[in-house]
RNA sequence: GCCCUCAUCGUCUAGAGGCCCAGGACGCCGCCCUUUCAAGGCGGUAGCACGGGUUCGAAUCCCGUUGGGGGCACCA
């Protein structure tokens, strides 16, 4: 038997800001395309004119670039199964619909939504299970019409028979069985079909081979194993992956958590290498010995077997700690490029030099670039907007603190050469041996006085950055 | 309520009957280093949900209970 190989793809649809839940996806496709050498497809699922959001599309291609999970076909870079966005599609379905309902698979609904609500509403109340009552199977439009509580733009339903399929073959989670469905509509009352038949459709359409999608719609399988039926189409293989979690183990939402968006990712000044590392980590696991591994490595060994079942939480912190390790990891100068990158993203000014110069003092202190650029502050803030925070300078710049400054002018001025080895060696001598303090009280006071705060890159290398005069302007400042 | 699904340290996980009185990572705690904070080094804390089986032997297999999650839309 000869292997075709795969393709996957990942269906996300323009409501909002990218969900993190479709780079999750995306990565675990990507992974198995790239290690089998097939195609990767990139399909948005717009049926749903009422949460449709025209920039969020956008936002999808931007992110996904972003992490470099690249596609081989999409809406803006085309494919020979064009087009790739259902909107565009209508005509595509609209003979798979006809033909279920020839074949008597199908039938049409004129329930409103306000009939429908109260069908289930008492369905609840009798605690019976939820489901449509065919109470428009086999009328005519005229017929229904006289039963009251029907529209004139009917809706096509799904005839589910007593027996449907309830079982299938996962390649996560071997054998499956999912719950009887109801029937389902595939065509809504606006012309445009729902997901259950836009999946089926444009998968078989676009040959896809693997359907990869979240644990939430083991429930649904049915109904699509039912469509693939009829419609005489073979059956794709599926993965159903864990869904990610939010801290209280719900599924992850954008309401709990900024981590679901996408571009939060961004906003903070993550790596994309850190990213998916670490959506690799979860639900997969590490494959060798170490946790930290490129998607080369994630790609290269995929498999299907691998990937848990039970959702993970999404732990920030070990996202801040792979961060970080990334973070070190680049070059000083690479460092400082994302770092202006990242400046230039979130609409902050910066000078370049500067930030390539205190870059090496930053690096092995900060878990995002965010926080990188936070830290060298003090070195962009003017003698006229440069505040000291306030709960360091009650702890460094009070009764004890005023004659440490003193002296640390009154050792500065008279310096030549404006070095840290310079500077250093003046306040050690002036400080610690002068006035006999122990390290930590003697440079106290002049780290907060010059940079802000009681933490920051090291102190000496920080007032040769900042320059003699701006150093002894911000010492100066912080006795009146 | 009904259906489905999952179950190892706080979190992510290794573990596919004896190698496990359960290993790693993050976090947390302590020590070292140290001009702050980090980074780094060393050490520590903490877990097989519960109850029955099967077996010479179970974290690993089976059943039940409990708990978590998902679904039950003209949303995906």
């Amino acid at each position: 038997m000869t292997e075709h190989p795969p393709r996957l793809r990942v269906a996300p649809s323009p409501t909002g800001d990218p969900h993190v839940g479709t780079a999750y996806m995306s990565l675990f496709n990507l992974g198995f395309v790239r290690r089998h050498g097939g195609q990767f497809v990139l399909r948005i699922e717009d049926t749903d004119r009422a949460r449709f959001q025209a920039d969020s599309e956008q936002q999808i291609f931007d992110t996904l670039r972003w992490l470099n999970l690249t596609w081989d076909e999409g809406p803006d870079v085309g494919g020979p199964f064009a087009p790739y966005r259902q909107s565009e599609r209508l005509d595509t379905y609209q003979p798979f619909v006809e033909r279920l309902l020839a074949d008597g698979h199908a039938y049409h609904c004129w329930c409103t939504p306000e009939r429908l609500g109260e069908m289930r509403e008492k369905q609840r109340a009798n605690k019976l299970p939820t489901g449509y009552d065919r109470l428009c199977f086999g009328k005519t439009a005229e017929e229904r019409k006289a039963l009251g509580g029907a529209t004139d733009t009917p809706v096509v339903r799904m005839l589910i028979p007593d027996d449907p399929p309830l079982t299938f073959t996962d390649v996560i989670r071997g054998e499956v069985s999912a719950p009887r469905p109801d029937d389902q509509v595939i065509l809504k009352a606006d012309g445009f079909p729902t997901y259950h038949l836009a999946v089926v459709v444009d998968d078989h359409l676009m040959g896809i081979t693997h359907v990869v999608r979240g644990e939430e719609w083991i429930s649904s399988t049915p109904k699509h194993l039912l469509l693939y039926r009829w419609l005489d189409m073979p059956e794709p293989a599926f993965a159903h992956m864990p869904l990610l979690r939010n801290t209280d183990k719900s599924k992850i939402s954008k309401r709990k958590n900024p981590a679901a968006r996408l571009t939060w990712f961004v906003e903070q000044g993550y790596l994309p290498e850190a990213l998916l590392n670490f959506l690799a980590l979860l639900g997969y696991g590490p494959q060798g010995e170490s946790e930290i591994f490129s998607f080369a490595e994630f790609s290269a060994t995929f498999d299907w077997a691998n990937v848990n079942t039970v959702g993970p939480v999404f732990d920030l912190q070990k996202l801040d700690w792979l961060n970080g390790h990334y973070l070190r990891e680049l070059d000083d100068a690479e460092f400082a490029r994302r770092l202006i990158a990242h400046a230039a993203h979130v609409g902050r000014a910066v000078v370049a030099e500067v930030v390539e110069a205190a870059a090496p003092l930053v690096k092995e202190r900060v878990a995002t670039l965010a926080e990188g650029l936070a830290m060298m502050g003090f070195l962009f803030a003017g003698d006229a907007d440069f505040v000291v925070d306030e709960a360091a300078a009650a702890k460094q710049l009070g009764d004890a603190g005023r004659p440490v400054v003193e002296a640390t002018i009154g050792a500065l001025e008279p310096l030549t050469a404006w070095t840290a080895a310079e500077i250093e060696a003046a306040l050690r001598s002036a400080l610690v041996e002068g006035l006999g303090l122990k390290p930590r009280n003697a440079f106290g006071p002049v780290r907060v006085a010059i940079t802000g705060s009681t933490v920051s890159p090291p102190l000496f290398e920080s007032m040769e950055l900042l320059g003699r005069d701006r150093s002894l302007v911000r010492m100066r400042a912080a006795l009146e």
